[in-house]
Parts: C-alpha cells; sequence; structure tokens
RNA sequence: GGGCGCUUAGCUCAGUUGGUUUAGAGUACCUGCCUUACAAGCAGGGUGUCAUUGGUUCGAGUCCAAUAGUGCCCACCA
C-alpha cells in the first residue's frame, strides 16, 4: 500500500507511464488472425508543425478511440506519421537562409533539398515529441513521413497510373499564382476575403472618333495594361452601335476591338467590361470566345514585364496601379473614382493577394473520381459524424473542378515526366530512364515541378501500409475503421482520401468520420499565432498534467460543435481526477495491511443496500459510456463517468459505508467492512477503466497501486462487461428513498441552522406502514447521513410542539427544535413547498383533465400521470395539515 | 447569391428517436461547515417568456415554416 499526497501531481507519473507502455511495446501492432482489426490513420501533421489545441481535440479524440478498442480485445493500430508540408517547409527553410542573406538559388535545387532534409532531421521530431506528452498510445514503430521512400514511391506509381489513364495532363489554364512563394495553386488553397477596393471609372477613346469614349469601370487598373478587347452585353441597347468598332487602348495606345458577349451583365458597373484574358478566369473565357490576343503583363513576382511600356517594367502590381491611375488621370480619361468592396483571394499560406495568371500546369481531371466517392457517401458506406457534412461533400463533388497538381518549389515529389530532347518524347515513368527508349538518346530531363503536397496526403490510409506492394499489413488493416478530422480539411483531404482509395484499392478508405469542432478562444475566435489568443498546449500541461487537458477538453467539446475554449474550464477537470485520487485514498486508509481480497468476487459476499445500489448504477453507467461512445458522443460519455463517480461513488456510497467501516471491531461488522472495501475498489476499478481512454496516466497510477498481482496494465486490462444480474431497479428505488429522506432531513438543519456538529433528533411517521421494511433496513444509514441522534419510525407519531417538519411521498418528518424554531421561517418554507406542490398538481391535472390526452397517449404515460397525481395529493394534504398546526 | 450552424440560468454550455425533469451541468453567487479522503472539499439554496411569431400534435426546448440576430463554408460579377 502506498501513502498517497494529498493532492495529485502529475507530473511525477505521466513521464514515468509513458515510457513504461512503450518499453512493454504496447502500442505496437502486428496482423494477428485470432483477432480483428482496428485502425486509425492520424492525420499526419505539417513536419514543421507546432502543436495547437486543435491537435489536442483531434489527437485526444482518436487516443480514446483506441485505447477503448485495445482494451476491448481489437489488434488496435494507430499509425503516426506528418506531411512534409511543399510550402511551409520550404517557406520556413527560405526564410532561415534569408536571414543569412541568401537565396534558394545561390544554393542550388539539389544543394537546397538537402539542407531542408537537414531541417526536417533537426526539428521535424517536435510535434511527434509534443504528441507524446499528450499520451497517444500510437504505433511509434510505424511512423511514416509522406516524402518516405515507400510513400514516394506510392506517388509515382499513382502519377504514373493516371497519367496512362489520361486523367492527368498538362494544360494552359489560368491558375492562381502565389507571387511569394513563386507557385502555383489550387482553388482550396485560396482564400477568398472581402475587401474594401475602389471602382475606377476609365474612358477608351474610340479609333473612329478621338472625341467619343466609351466608360468602363475596374477593380484592378494595372490590368489594362494587358487588355485585348472591350465587351458589352449584345442586348445592351446603349452600346449596340459600339459592336465591332476599336478603340485605343490609352497609355499602351493598342487597338483592341470592342466586342459583344452574353456573360456581360448590363446593369452592373457601367456595362461595358474591359478584357484581360490573361489575368482573369472570366476574361480568359471571353479571350477563347473570341479568340482574342493573350498577354500576360507580369513576371513571376507579380511585377511589370516587358510586355508592359518601359515605365511600367519592374513595377510591383501596387505601384503599377498608382501609376496607371496617374497616367490616366493626366490623360483626362479618369472619369471617378468609387469606394467599392468586393472579394479578392489570398494565399492560404503567405496571406497575399493572389494572381490570376495564365500558365502551363499539371491538372486531375477530377469528375470520373468523384462519381464513386458520391456513391459510398450517400450510400452509407462511409460514414460522417455529424452527418450534415454529407451535404458540403456532395456540393464540393457535384461541382468539382480539374486539380492543379503542379507546384513550382523544391521540397516534394517530384512531377515523373521526362522529355527528351532530341525526339520528342514524353513519358510518366515510375523508375528514372536513363536514355529515350524511342531515340536511344541521353539527352533526357525531368519535369521540374514538384507536386501538391495532398497528392502525397490522399494515399495516406494506404500508401502508409506499403502499397502497391501486396502485403500483410495491407490485407489486414485496410480498410481503416476511423477518421477523426477537422471539417476543414473535408476536400483537401477527407474526400481526395475516399476518391484514391476507391480508384486504386477499389475499396473505402476508412468506415467513419467523425468531424470535430474548431477550438476558438473565449471571444469566439478562431485561434491563430498573429492573433496570439493560442495557448501552448505545453504550459498547460505542465501546469495541469495531460490527464486534465485531455478530459477538460472532452466536457467541453460536443459533438460536432465548435468549441470556446477558456483554460479556466480545465479546473472542472482537475478538480475531478483530484476527487478520484481522495477517493482512492480513502480506499487505501481503510484497508489493513493483513486484508486480502483476492479469494473474493462480487458473487461470493454478502452484499447490502449500498453496495447493490452502487453496483446496479455501475451497470447503468458502464452501458451509457458504450454507448455514448459508439455515437461519437465523447462529452456525455465522460459526463457519464464523471456524474457517477462523484455524485454516486463519492458522494453516496463512500458515505454510505463509513459508518460500517468505523464501526466497532466485532466478527459481524468486520465482515460487512471487508465486503463494503470490497465493492468499493471493485467500483473503483471499474471507474479506472471506463476512464482510462480519458486520462490515461492518473488512472495506470491509481490501478498499479491497486491491482492484483496477476493483472496486467490497466492499458492492456479487459474493458468492463455489463453483468445484468448487478442490475437491479428496486434496490434502486428504495435506496432514492432513502436519499429523499436524508436530503430532506439535511435540508431541514440546513435552513434553521443547525450546525452539522450538533446532532439532532428525527422522527418519522410511517402513516401507511408501506415503507416500514425499507426503513427498518436503512434506518442506520438515514442516522448516520442525517446526523441524527436518535430516529424514530413509527405508524403512530405526534407532531412535536416545536418542530419542523417535511414531507417525502406518504412520510412526515418531524424534527423537533425547542428553542432553534423560527414559527414565521417555518411558516414560509412551508408556504414555498406547497406552493412548489401546487404547480407541479396543476400541470399534471391540466393534462388528465385534457379527455384527447387520456384517450390518444400511451398508457404507460397516462398510469405515470395519474400516479404522479395521486403521490401530489396525498404530499399535499400532510403539508396543509402541517400548515394549519403552525397557526 | 447559395449552403450549413448557433440563439436555453450572470457567464460557458449539455439537453441523442417529442412524454419519469412544473428545463439540467460547470462556473459565479448566497447560507452554514477545516464532519478523521478531498477547502481543487462538504451540506443546503435560486437562478430561466428555452431568440420572436405562427403551425403540426393529446403533448414542443425538441418536429415544420417564417422573421430577427450571429458565426462559418462555398460562389468568376468586371
Amino acid at each position: 500500500m502506498k501513502l498517497l499526497s494529498k493532492v495529485y501531481e502529475p507530473q511525477k507519473v505521466e513521464d514515468k507511464w509513458y515510457s513504461h507502455w512503450v518499453e512493454k511495446n504496447y502500442f505496437h501492432s502486428e496482423p494477428n488472425s485470432k483477432k480483428k482489426p482496428y485502425t486509425i490513420m492520424i492525420p499526419p501533421p505539417n513536419v514543421t508543425g507546432m502543436l495547437t489545441m486543435g491537435h489536442i481535440l483531434n489527437n485526444t479524440l482518436q487516443d480514446i478511440l483506441v485505447r477503448k478498442a485495445r482494451m476491448e480485445g481489437y489488434e488496435t493500430l494507430w499509425l503516426p506519421g506528418t506531411d512534409h508540408a511543399g510550402i511551409a517547409t520550404q517557406t520556413k527553410v527560405e526564410k532561415e537562409l534569408k536571414k543569412k542573406g541568401k537565396t534558394r538559388y545561390d544554393l542550388g535545387r539539389e544543394n537546397f533539398i538537402k539542407l531542408i532534409w537537414e531541417w526536417k532531421e533537426k526539428y521535424g521530431g517536435i510535434i511527434i515529441n509534443q504528441l507524446k506528452k499528450l499520451g497517444v498510445s500510437c504505433d511509434w514503430e510505424r511512423e511514416r513521413f509522406t516524402l518516405d521512400e515507400g510513400l514516394s514511391q506510392a506517388v509515382r506509381e499513382v502519377f504514373v497510373d493516371l497519367y496512362n489513364k489520361g486523367l492527368i495532363y498538362k494544360g494552359k489554364r489560368i491558375i492562381n499564382w502565389c507571387p511569394v512563394s513563386h507557385t502555383a495553386l489550387s482553388d482550396e488553397e485560396v482564400i477568398h476575403k472581402d475587401v474594401n477596393g475602389h471602382f475606377w471609372y476609365f474612358k477608351y477613346p474610340l479609333k473612329e472618333n478621338n472625341n467619343e469614349h466609351i466608360l468602363i469601370a475596374t477593380t484592378r487598373p494595372e490590368t489594362m495594361l494587358g487588355d485585348t478587347a472591350i465587351a458589352v452585353n449584345p442586348k445592351d441597347e446603349r452600346y449596340k452601335k459600339y459592336i465591332g468598332k476599336t478603340v485605343i487602348l490609352p497609355i499602351v495606345n493598342r487597338e483592341i476591338p470592342i466586342i459583344s458577349d452574353e456573360y456581360v451583365d448590363k446593369e452592373f458597373g457601367t456595362g461595358a467590361v474591359k478584357v484581360t484574358p490573361a489575368h482573369d478566369p472570366n476574361d480568359y473565357e471571353m479571350g477563347k470566345r473570341h479568340d482574342l490576343e493573350f498577354i500576360n503583363i507580369m513576371n513571376d513576382d507579380a511585377t511589370m514585364n516587358k510586355n508592359t511600356p518601359e515605365k511600367f517594367v519592374g513595377l510591383t502590381r501596387e505601384n503599377a496601379r498608382k501609376l496607371v491611375v496617374k497616367e490616366m488621370d493626366n490623360l483626362g480619361l479618369l472619369a471617378k473614382v468609387e469606394n467599392h468592396q468586393h472579394s479578392v483571394g489570398y494565399s492560404e499560406r503567405e496571406d497575399v493577394p493572389v494572381e490570376p495568371l495564365l500558365s502551363h500546369q499539371w491538372f486531375i481531371a477530377m469528375e470520373k473520381l468523384a462519381k464513386p466517392a458520391l456513391q459510398v457517401v450517400n450510400e452509407g458506406k462511409v460514414t460522417f459524424n455529424p452527418s450534415r457534412w454529407i451535404k458540403t461533400y456532395n456540393h464540393w463533388l457535384e461541382n468539382i473542378k480539374d486539380w492543379c497538381i503542379s507546384r513550382q518549389l523544391w521540397w516534394g515529389h517530384r512531377i515523373p515526366v521526362f522529355y527528351c530532347k532530341d525526339c520528342g518524347w514524353e513519358s510518366a515513368e515510375k523508375t528514372d530512364p536513363i536514355k529515350c527508349p524511342k531515340c536511344n538518346s541521353k539527352n533526357i530531363y525531368q519535369d521540374k515541378d514538384v507536386l501538391d503536397t495532398w497528392f502525397s496526403s490522399w494515399l495516406w490510409p494506404f500508401s502508409t501500409l506499403g502499397w502497391p506492394e501486396k502485403n500483410k499489413d495491407l490485407d489486414y488493416y485496410y480498410p481503416t475503421d476511423d477518421l477523426v478530422t477537422g471539417p476543414d480539411i473535408i476536400f483537401f483531404w477527407v474526400a481526395r482520401m475516399i476518391m484514391a482509395g476507391l480508384e486504386f484499392k477499389d475499396e473505402i478508405p476508412f468506415k467513419n468520420v467523425y468531424f470535430t469542432g474548431i477550438i476558438r478562444d473565449s471571444q469566439g475566435r478562431k485561434m491563430s499565432k498573429s492573433l496570439g489568443n493560442s495557448p501552448d498546449p505545453l504550459d498547460i500541461i505542465a501546469k495541469y498534467g495531460a490527464d486534465t487537458l485531455r478530459f477538460g477538453t472532452m466536457l467541453i467539446a460536443p459533438k460536432g460543435q465548435d468549441i470556446l475554449f477558456d483554460e479556466s474550464q480545465l479546473e472542472t477537470g482537475r478538480n475531478f481526477l483530484n476527487k478520484l485520487w481522495n477517493a482512492t485514498r480513502f480506499i487505501f486508509m481503510n484497508i489493513d495491511d493483513d486484508d486480502d481480497f483476492s479469494k473474493l468476487t462480487i458473487e461470493n459476499i454478502t452484499l447490502s443496500t449500498p453496495e447493490k445500489w452502487i453496483l446496479s448504477k455501475l451497470q447503468n453507467t458502464v452501458k451509457s459510456v458504450n454507448d455514448n461512445l459508439d455515437n461519437y458522443r465523447f462529452n456525455d460519455a465522460s459526463k457519464d463517468i464523471y456524474n457517477f463517480t462523484w455524485n454516486y461513488f463519492c458522494d453516496w456510497y463512500i458515505e454510505l459505508i463509513k459508518p460500517s467501516l468505523f464501526a466497532e471491531s466485532d466478527t459481524v461488522s468486520q465482515k460487512e467492512k471487508k465486503s463494503s472495501i470490497f465493492v468499493a475498489i471493485y467500483t473503483l476499478k471499474t471507474i479506472l477503466k471506463l476512464l482510462h481512454p480519458f486520462t490515461p496516466f492518473i488512472t495506470e497510477e491509481i490501478w498499479n497501486s491497486i491491482k492484483n498481482e496477476n493483472e496486467t496494465d490497466l492499458i492492456v486490462s479487459e474493458w468492463p462487461k455489463i453483468d445484468d444480474k448487478l442490475l437491479d431497479k428496486e434496490i434502486e428505488n428504495e435506496m432514492e428513498l432513502v436519499m429523499k429522506i436524508i436530503t430532506a432531513i439535511r435540508t431541514i438543519r440546513s435552513e434553521m441552522t443547525v450546525p452539522p456538529s450538533k446532532k439532532a433528533d428525527v422522527l418519522i411517521q410511517d402513516d401507511s406502514e408501506k415503507y416500514k421494511d425499507i426503513l427498518n433496513r436503512n434506518s442506520n444509514y438515514i442516522k448516520s447521513l442525517g446526523k441524527i441522534e436518535n430516529l424514530t419510525i413509527d405508524k403512530r407519531i405526534e407532531k412535536p410542539e416545536m418542530s419542523a417538519t417535511a414531507v417525502v411521498e406518504k412520510l412526515q418528518i418531524y424534527i423537533p427544535l425547542e428553542g432553534l424554531i423560527d414559527t414565521d421561517k417555518e411558516k414560509e418554507r412551508l408556504k414555498k413547498e406547497i406552493a412548489s406542490y401546487e404547480g407541479r398538481l396543476k400541470a399534471v391535472q391540466g393534462k388528465l383533465k385534457n379527455p384527447n390526452f387520456v384517450k390518444r397517449a400511451p398508457e404507460n404515460i397516462v398510469e405515470h400521470e395519474r400516479k404522479k397525481e395521486k403521490s401530489y395529493l396525498e404530499s399535499l394534504e400532510l403539508l396543509r395539515k402541517n400548515f394549519e398546526k403552525l397557526g
């Protein structure tokens, strides 16, 4: 037996147990034909990442599922890993370089990649170690990285396959260009923000008549340098006469046609639109329709290129804009400027406006892949929790656009397409060719671009298991069971994984998806570095321990709703774990050194009322925890355990057994005491099991101090089974009455300010003798918990002159309070009580008086209301009588 | 413009298929307690037009519709 400190100190136990679990290899999984597999693939955090509250929520949920499955006897695999995070990682290392006054171009591609690998080896493990602090039970022997050799092979296999199927193609399109990272982005990597900009009204002079102008409005004046037409709606009477004519593009002095196109909205702006086909997606479409010229006016960094007049070359977008406006003004062609709010696309990573740019990029044709992915979710083969995300998923997939997968970066999977300079051969290859297979020339080279990071992520559920090789792992663990992730990456990741799973494995990648909420600060703002409102989870762990962070988060995280996080909310969790700790201490204090419980079982001991009651309540709790966890209701499950432990086990059971524990020693009470303690230990152990997935450290610590020698560590112990024989509704009802009586007595004492140190006498009148047996059986408990000196229970009791009264069902309770009673106060109290019952009675009678209710409501409901009515009437009668006696 | 959430006690929020709850928890608050597990505790207390308005139903916080406020996602309006 251990001497436990008065307050639980997580810092002393957490690291110890984590090392112990790892040493014992409990997290490791191997295919085992005798067991069913249970598999979760971690959403791989960015290798550059630091642990955030989002990770805490996400990984705690996964760990709960995994630890429970492990205890339930599944062969459990939680496979961890990190993502190479193309842009994020490259940017980070480039910033380091910049401090030394260098760029990646100074190093060259090969050396730069080498440098990132060095950086990865040095810092890439940080987030993994942070996760370990949280207690996650991942199989670290199977840790993967998206740029690992195996995963890279999977990427290449997939690319070649899609290329050969014609689903990957190279095309010239308007794409989102990030002028800071100098790369194309997918549509999903662009965030639209509403910005307060301007509408500039420009006059473009007609060639045919220099004094005549056509007025256009634009939010981006600098793009006029690339204008190749003016468009109007064919039905617009105002402009009909201009169609087919020509204007002179000011500043540039280029002749451009006036065309008509249905796209133009007559009502918007001036009804005439400048057309810049190389810098706007809509203009691009118009340009194609009308065979316009495509003039790219920008360099990769969004400065003006030599396709613009000399004074603009080299200017940034912003400066070019200013100069255009100024020049137009000087030329007298700036008609007016208006404030105008509009939406601008920003690069998700760099937070700068993206530039729509005409460029050669690689794309995946998505439509064919989307169809089966839609089907499996809508047929319920893959379930979404909460299910409302299905709509979001459907909407995206039904309107899917081709995925731009090439990035002009160096860090990532290089596109495995090779070209021959001599004969023009082009092909996607699984391994690097040495010479051109067509003309034998060695003059071949590989495409310079790398793939979007998500191109490796979408293969994660099977690439991590060794695909494309066929092996036991893949057969055994795939498809996986649950995916836990945020709804913000439903398009980036979830949908694409489903598509990839179906296309390459011919099977769904996971059976269920649980979408977490998003953790926000106490004012509802998204947590972000720039706002500085994101607490460092490691600081919290240092302060409260990982268990408190985990349990506290679970308590406040309802299914799929966003969470407003405030550190003070964790105190509930901390206090609870301390409560559990102290309940354990109490049990230890009442175990004698020579006690031996090893031969005792629930079946072979004599159970008295509190034991039967707590065991019955325990069965209900196990049932409810199971049910809630099966439905991903983590916060309900954590509340089940919280309420059972605190409100039933600590507040009532432990208090109820105290008399037998403290009783003078004789053989009978010794036996009773032993049963009480045994059941206390049994219950505590079950609580530890239920709680272990939520708070692994404290439960393992307590478990190891209390377990029998032949028992395993808690992490691999057996999940509690429900024992129907221990369910006892009658005992629960009996205890409920006893608890009501005790509470009524306590209430009187408190309201009459009788200090707990002062023992009182209590008389209970049981007129009908309906409760005779129950009262006799439980009189000791009532005496003990009600702090009663003499308890008299009888059929015929006259109300003592100076006494306070209470009514519990048909029982009259009297507490003589000579000298303490304040008649007015007592009257007030009774009045309130009567009013309360009258209110209830009114509600019940309202229902019962309604003939339709009696006729149409189910019988058990009507019956229940009748019982309530009867009980209220009886109580009211007694209360009124007592009230009258007070005069 | 379309879609999806949210609105319940001072605060933060639960409330799963409508009926054992005249609506619950934590926290804050009030009263009394260092009662030999725990003051991070114990006992007691009350706190609400469940956003508004209609509808369905014997019965609505719960289902439906509209309205208001609020948040998020998607969408090419120059």
